[in-house]
DNA sequence: CAGGGAGTGATACACTGTAACAAAGCCGCC
DNA sequence: GGCGGCTTTGTTACAGTGTATCACTCCCTG
């Protein structure tokens, strides 16, 4: 569970794992498809209490510095962190186009592949982000299916 | 150049080369570090001639449409493209993070590493981006002899 | 209790991108 | 040449994304 990894995450780090940032995180991992920063204010406001967008975007900051959550470029949305990987591992994010689904892999031959061709291009990585956009495997079946 | 490559593209297609189009692929193959959408409008802009960032965006999806310019998803900007190679063709963008200058490579081994990988996952690409922030040679030179 | 740091609230604003509709230019055709 | 239809551009307005700034609260420490 997410949540256990975040608090011992923050124990071990000696930083708090706060009512918001747990509401935020909660939201990331509980919104299908993955939600933009203003979906989690949203999803987090009720009448008496309003979350700002500018509060989730600290409480994201917070959470993507741990690895518990990443931010999806192409789409401007935020996912869960499927593994417990190293802050900094490359990831692989593939994006269905259908059902708007973010899926989260690892690969060992991207990674050597890519370490030779920045090192034949004489450049040093600092991070990479990697997203593939196409079908997911249960879309396609549903596809033919239907078609 | 790549603006002869638009003018052949544009005739092999039957599609237009507007002056808009010519000028806003100029500004994008002129600007440096890789401009935003809002910064070829203001560049384009003079007394007495308005470019409207709408129209910029019209242009760039035109280009883009061509294979002619990439988005750059991490940075909301935009490069030309450096190569001659088909559309839909996998690049990997190198983006310094000390000059800002964004290079294009490709990268064979990438490629069939990724295609093993979303066979595994049962996932039909349809296209992808991958881009890697770090430094460039040239600035790890100039650091080193600063250090 | 005083002082300080981390976290949050609130407002305002900058930046990025799109929708909708009007005006202008291009092209084929009669 | 003039008409009709299409593409392109202009214009305005607006939606969506992200940041700066400052005030306030809370908690910990001394």
């Amino acid at each position: 569970m997410i949540l256990t990894r975040a608090e011992e995450l923050c124990r071990e780090r000696g930083v708090q794992f706060t009512a918001l940032r747990r509401e935020v995180l909660e939201a990331v991992a509980a919104s299908e498809p993955p939600p933009g920063a203003y979906d989690i204010a949203e999803r987090l406001s009720r009448p008496g209490r309003r979350v700002a967008p500018v509060s989730v975007y600290r409480a994201l900051d917070f959470l993507m510095e741990l690895g518990l959550v990443h931010r999806i470029a192409s789409r401007n949305a935020f996912v869960p962190c499927a593994h417990a990987h190293g802050i900094g591992e490359n990831v692989v994010f593939l994006i269905c186009r259908t059902c708007g689904g973010i899926d989260e892999t690892t690969s060992p031959e991207v990674e050597s592949g890519l370490g030779k061709t920045l090192k034949r291009a004489g450049f040093t990585p600092a991070h990479s982000i990697l997203e593939v956009e196409g079908d997911c495997g249960a879309c396609r079946d549903k596809a033919r299916g239907a078609g």
